[in-house]
DNA sequence: AACACTCGCAACCGCGCACAA
DNA sequence: ATTGTGCGCGGTTGCGAGTGT
């Protein structure tokens, strides 16, 4: 395991530990859970048990040690839809998303989206290289790079004609499309020239809605349910089928456009900026709450002997 | 082969909230 | 009302591994 390598620095301050966990630490660790259960981290310091903080105690449980955690597994399509979705609509609540996702926890899901942000702020700079060129403190210099931006990817995506099948293949088995909603295959480019993108944003490309699915296309459907995004019009027309796609796709790229610190894009201009999709969603995103299904497992913690049934735990070491 | 760079991720830090004394 | 403690959350850091040159 890769934890085992590293060499972060494991200083002594007084009596405290830090750094890397060693597998006698999370046996200890994991014994004081199925004593106790999740609580009282504070107390496994203070009774000599470890000399950990009750934080990073907990921090190692909730990030590691904790059962059916997908460790080492990387995000799916569905999951990475799913964070793209929860992101759009409460923003940076890590813990909140994770919460929808099985097995995942807030870290991961901000490491998730860290690399992400990382890497679609990657393409855009290898793909408009011009912006860089753009005044910054001009509005109406901002607005149109915007635009840029948007006919870029838009010519990205459709200006190829590769075949459908075989090695463009991922398919989306999203909950939020329902079996009765009409979904064409359309011809996929090829996806292969744009590694950064993620088999969620590969899959966008292979659903076009007609017309009459567009109102439908973000009502709660299935186990999991989100709550509706309002029909946010741009102020240049677009495709009916580009439209959700163009709705997360700004997200992204405002996201993007605000890690390069540059831009300043205008929000007036910008009706899909996720400060105007705030508190209303935010608050709908309450009342569907509670028909979902999250992570229970901390919040309805099992009885004490439930982990008489779990394997022990193999040390860092031993994960792969 | 050696170096530089990027990526993914574990762990830490600071802040704020809840609650009990 | 105030203070102290415990905990949770989001942001940041630093390291090893992987990849490119």
């Amino acid at each position: 395991m890769v934890v085992e390598g590293k060499r972060r620095m494991a200083h002594h301050n007084g009596e405290l530990k830090k750094g890397p966990w060693k597998a006698e630490e999370d046996e200890v660790l994991v014994n004081h859970v199925k004593r106790f259960g999740p609580r009282d981290w504070s107390s496994i310091r203070s009774k000599g048990l470890l000399q950990r903080t009750g934080k990073s105690c907990r921090l190692r449980w909730v990030n590691k040690l904790r059962p059916n955690l997908k460790n080492g597994v990387k995000f799916s399509a569905e999951e990475e839809r799913t964070v793209i979705e929860l992101q759009a609509q409460f923003g940076n609540k890590w813990a909140k998303i994770a919460t929808y996702l099985s097995g995942r926890t807030d870290n991961d899901v901000k490491n998730f989206w860290s690399s992400r942000q990382k890497r679609l702020a990657r393409i855009l700079q290898t793909s408009a290289p011009s912006s860089s060129n753009s005044p910054k403190n001009s509005k109406e210099a901002k607005a149109p790079a915007f635009h840029d931006v948007r006919s870029l990817e838009a010519s990205k995506f459709s200006s190829s004609t590769e075949e459908e099948s075989g090695t463009n293949s991922q398919s989306c088995s999203s909950p939020h499309i329902g079996d009765s909603e009409m979904i064409k295959m359309v011809p996929l480019p090829d996806l292969g020239q744009y590694p950064g993108l993620l088999a969620y944003e590969h899959s966008l490309f292979q659903f076009n809605y007609t017309p009459s699915d567009k109102n439908t296309l973000m009502e709660p459907q299935s186990h999991l349910s989100f709550p509706s995004i309002p029909q946010l019009q741009p102020d240049f027309p677009l495709p009916l089928e580009s439209q959700d796609f163009i709705t997360r796709l700004d997200h992204t790229f405002l996201d993007v456009f605000e890690l390069a610190g540059g831009s300043a894009l205008g929000t007036a201009q910008l009706p899909m900026a996720p400060s105007f999709l705030g508190p209303e969603i935010a608050k709908n995103g309450e009342t569907s709450c509670a028909v979902m299904t999250p992570n229970s497992f901390i919040d309805d913690f099992p009885p004490i002997d439930m982990f008489d049934d779990i394997e022990p735990l193999p040390s860092p070491s031993e994960w792969s």
